[in-house]
DNA sequence: GTGTTCACG
DNA sequence: ACGTACGTGAACACG
């Protein structure tokens, strides 16, 4: 059998895959989604020819000479977009980790390259395939070559292969000819002129009919059209420059010959390493069998049978997995050479934990959250001082996400790549799926190893990602308010809070009669029974069965939001019935019966809060999430109601007052809107008035709800279409109110202007605490990916701050809760709310707590306002 | 697994 | 000509 050798365009490839796939970055924020992309078209090509050579060929950058003649034409080439160029160094160092030979000449395209090598091979009687995106590389198909040519369609890449007789087929042209169809058409992308006034149709016309372009000028006479005649004898020479243009060259000078590349096994450690770094993860499982990387460090480990004595040092760091049936294995260490492994029962775990934390200043974990119930463990009722609970501790997980919030949450492996240069398998790579205790039990001695060089990573981490902080000046973020902000989300996770499972049923039954009811008269209406629930299915009866006019917005289909239909038809009874049913099944699936599947014996439930998920400094709260309870409408906010506090208890929450509003004033420093909010009114109204130039007893409701939006916009970072979108006005007028707006608030808009500049220079955005968002976005060649980092560079300050003052307000009431001596218990922050379950004696002063507390959290130039209330349930306190 | 829709701040 | 308000999570449909 032949040999095989694949050739690679190099940059065609990569210009596909760039344009093809969105566009990521690794933590570092460098670009690597072409290489991404590029990677994987190499690996699906390889793995099905299977070849005994790889080629990889590059233009140089250098003009060449082609292009040199050309550039007497017309101007050069496009540039290419930063985010781009900066991968073509990128993927030479990744082939070249891989072993896999590229190849670049002075003065050849890589077209001529590929031909040459092409043309060789075939000639030494191999086999070709050979892969780009540019279909002028048809003209070297023959019996051997094969083009392929990849195409990214909806849910994955297709090739399409061409031997000389594929070309033939498909433009009924020899592959020689195609190049003459080429030259006279011309290519706007490649800076081929062509013949002017002849496009793609007539090109092939005349090929067709005269079979060359000698052919063509032969039968010159015969063509009818005057203007193509003429500008065919006119264009000769331009015509005979395009085809040298096009003309792909098989006998450069090649300082290799195609069996100087073979292909061997390009999953070295050296690329893995770099895969790793680039955050290619789905890349590394390919990696699997190699035995292990040479350059990770090794770390020794033992599993001590002896439980009598805990380690104790100065500093440990500490891993805990939960295996089957409540065993633990513990990985410590208190030195990155040697990890420690004990296998543990839970009463045994417990005693072990503590031990280390009395033993150790310092205990180094990830995730201390997750510690706490094991620290201190059992239900004393009372709870620890926040910063007393926390202290001597280090979190690698909370330090990392200060550091980088965009990496949601950073497993130790990611953070040694990221910040000790190292490359560790991570879990899944080693074990996929499976849960710890099966891992541990088929694969005991390297669940070991990999335990022990988690925790091996963590104690190596830890003074580097805190002279890291220190270094942001986030050093206070984490150690006053982050860890201490973990313990406290410790408590409320595990107090939950208590729901009726009757009254969720009773809710969802008589949804659930609606609903019914609903889905007949929509059913009826629509002369058949489908389901309301799918999109397409709606938007076929909608647009097309029913024929309500154009329903606009469109991606994969025809948009069904309810914006869209609100807009469409509000008095059409069908329209409004579907809104209804979606309003119904939405609080049926997502609240009556998803909350009701998250009750747990104790008839509470136990939400998780998330402290390292958001880019601006929020949390997050899943299973359930109890952050985005019905408020807006009344039947939706009803199911508030079945949130009820235990025998003798009742709800107290507490709301900040327009918190991002104010912080914004008192960061911009803008006077007006600081004296706005001193006077103690309406802003909103105020706002108004001095927009719209009416006194303040005479503004109407439609002025103070359009003063409110762009009150809200401003905060988000206002465009004039988002502005415009949100009132149903047009672009113009939101533009007006926007320009007014900042007439009246010059301070708003500086600022605005400040923080962009800010964000621009240092790729970054800061908040009044210290806190950063990196915005890559700013950097982006990109006009609306640059956009949306102007407008998140706008709001990061804003919303972040408000989260910094939240948390610092959350410490301070559990504090102050626990230092009164209270039995009530926070359960729930809602980004500026929290609720509190207190007994009945305590009602009053947890009232004037959580007020006074939230309050204080911060000292701004416009004081924070924090309103209170109590009730028997959540609909009734908030 | 991805996209759409919709719930909250 | 494009296509966008900022930040989340869950359910569902569909390939």
């Amino acid at each position: 059998m032949s040999e095989k050798l694949v050739l690679i365009d190099g940059h065609s490839i990569l210009n596909r895959a760039f344009y093809g796939l969105p566009d990521l970055t690794n933590a570092e924020g460098v670009h690597t989604g072409a290489v991404f992309g590029f990677l994987n078209i190499m690996f699906r090509i390889t793995e099905e020819e299977k070849p005994d050579y790889l080629a990889v060929a590059f233009d140089v950058h250098a003009p060449t000479f082609r292009h040199q003649m050309y550039a007497e034409y017309k101007g050069t080439r496009k540039p290419m977009p930063e985010e781009l160029r900066e991968q073509v160094p990128l993927i030479k160092e990744m082939l070249s980790a891989m072993g896999i030979r590229t190849v670049e000449q002075a003065g050849l395209e890589a077209d001529d390259i590929l031909g040459t090598l092409a043309k060789k091979a075939e000639a030494d009687g191999m086999e070709v395939a050979l892969v780009s995106g540019d279909r002028d590389l048809l003209q070297i198909a023959s019996e051997h070559i094969k083009i392929r040519i990849p195409k990214t369609k909806r849910g994955g890449t297709e090739i399409e292969d061409y031997y000389a007789a594929d070309v033939e087929k498909s433009y009924q042209l020899s592959p020689a000819r195609f190049i003459e169809l080429k030259a006279l058409m011309g290519d706007t992308s490649d800076n081929v002129p062509g013949v002017p006034k002849v496009g793609e149709k007539t090109a092939t016309d005349l090929m067709v009919t005269y079979g060359s372009i000698g052919g063509i000028y032969e039968h010159l006479e015969e063509i009818k059209k005057n203007a193509i005649r003429e500008s065919l004898r006119e264009n000769r020479e331009l015509l005979y420059l395009s085809l040298k243009l096009v003309t792909i060259k098989t006998d450069c000078e090649l300082p290799i010959s195609p069996k100087d590349a073979p292909f061997g096994n390009p999953y070295t450690d050296e690329a893995y390493k770099l895969c790793k770094r680039l955050e290619f993860k789905a890349m590394l499982g390919r990696f699997s069998d190699l035995p292990a990387p040479a350059q990770r460090k090794e770390i020794r480990w033992r599993m001590v049978e002896d439980k009598s004595l805990p380690p104790r040092a100065e500093c440990v760091a500490l891993q805990i997995r939960e295996l089957n049936m409540g065993m633990y294995l513990l990985a410590c260490c208190t030195s990155a050479d040697e990890a420690l492994l004990y296998y543990l029962k839970p009463e045994e775990c417990t005693y072990f934990v503590r031990k280390i934390k009395e033993n150790s200043a310092v205990l180094v974990c990830h995730e201390a959250k997750k510690l706490y119930e094991l620290l201190y463990p059992g239900d004393e009722g009372r709870g620890l001082a926040s910063a007393e609970a926390v202290s001597g501790m280090e979190d690698m997980q909370l330090a990392a996400y200060l550091l980088n919030p965009l990496k949601s949450s950073p497993e130790p492996e990611d953070l040694a790549a990221a910040y000790l240069k190292r490359t560790v398998k991570t879990y899944a790579e080693s074990f996929g799926k499976l849960s710890f205790g099966d891992a541990f039990f088929q694969q005991e001695e390297a669940f070991c190893v990999h335990a022990a060089e988690q925790v091996g990573l963590l104690f190596e981490l830890e003074p580097l990602l805190l002279a890291q902080l220190k270094e942001q000046g986030m050093e206070a973020l984490y150690r006053d308010i982050e860890m201490p902000v973990s313990y406290v989300l410790y408590r409320m996770e595990r107090e939950g809070i208590q729901a009726s499972a009757e009254a969720l049923k009773t809710y969802g039954d008589e949804l659930n009669g609606h609903i019914a009811e609903l889905e007949k008269q929509i059913w009826e209406a629509a002369g058949e029974e489908f389901n309301i629930n799918s999109p397409k299915q709606l938007a076929q009866i909608l647009f097309e069965k029913m024929g309500i006019p154009g329903g606009k917005k469109t991606k994969t289909g025809y948009s069904t939001s309810a914006e869209v239909l609100e807009k469409l038809a509000e008095d059409v009874p069908f329209v409004r019935e579907v809104l209804e049913y979606r309003t119904y099944t939405k609080l049926k699936s997502t609240y009556a019966d998803g909350l009701a599947g998250f009750i747990a014996p104790d008839g509470r439930i136990h939400t998780r809060f998330n402290q390292t998920i958001t880019a601006t400094g929020r949390l997050s709260s899943t299973e359930p999430n109890l952050q985005n309870i019905p408020m807006r409408t009344e039947l939706g906010r009803s199911i508030r109601k079945v949130f009820t506090p235990r025998e003798g208890c009742v709800f107290a929450d507490a709301d900040y007052s327009q918190i991002e509003l104010r912080i914004l004033a008192s960061l911009a420093g803008d006077e007006g809107l600081i004296e706005a909010y001193r006077g103690g009114k309406d802003i909103h109204r105020i706002t108004a008035s001095k927009v719209f130039h009416v006194p303040f007893e005479e503004v109407s409701d439609l002025q103070r709800r359009n003063a409110k939006a762009v009150n809200f916009g401003i905060v988000y970072g206002i465009s004039s279409f988002g502005l415009s979108q949100d009132l149903s006005i047009s672009r113009a007028e939101a533009k007006e109110y926007i320009e007014q707006y900042f007439a009246t608030y010059p301070g708003i808009k500086a600022y605005l202007e400040r923080v962009k500049a800010e964000a621009k220079e240092k790729g970054y955005s800061v908040t009044a605490f210290g806190r950063r968002r990196p915005i890559p976005e700013l950097g982006s060649s990109n006009f609306m990916q640059r956009q949306f980092g102007e407008r998140v560079a706008m709001n990061a300050p804003i919303q972040g701050t408000a989260a910094d003052v939240m948390k610092i307000a959350m410490l301070r009431v559990y504090d102050r809760l626990l230092a009164e001596g209270l039995r009530s218990r926070l359960l729930l922050q809602i980004h500026d709310e929290l609720l509190i379950e207190a007994p009945v004696q305590e009602e009053e002063r947890v009232l004037a707590i959580l007020r006074e507390e939230m309050q204080a959290a911060a000292e701004f130039p416009v004081e924070l306002v924090a309103e209170a209330h109590s009730g028997s349930n959540w609909y009734e306190a908030k």
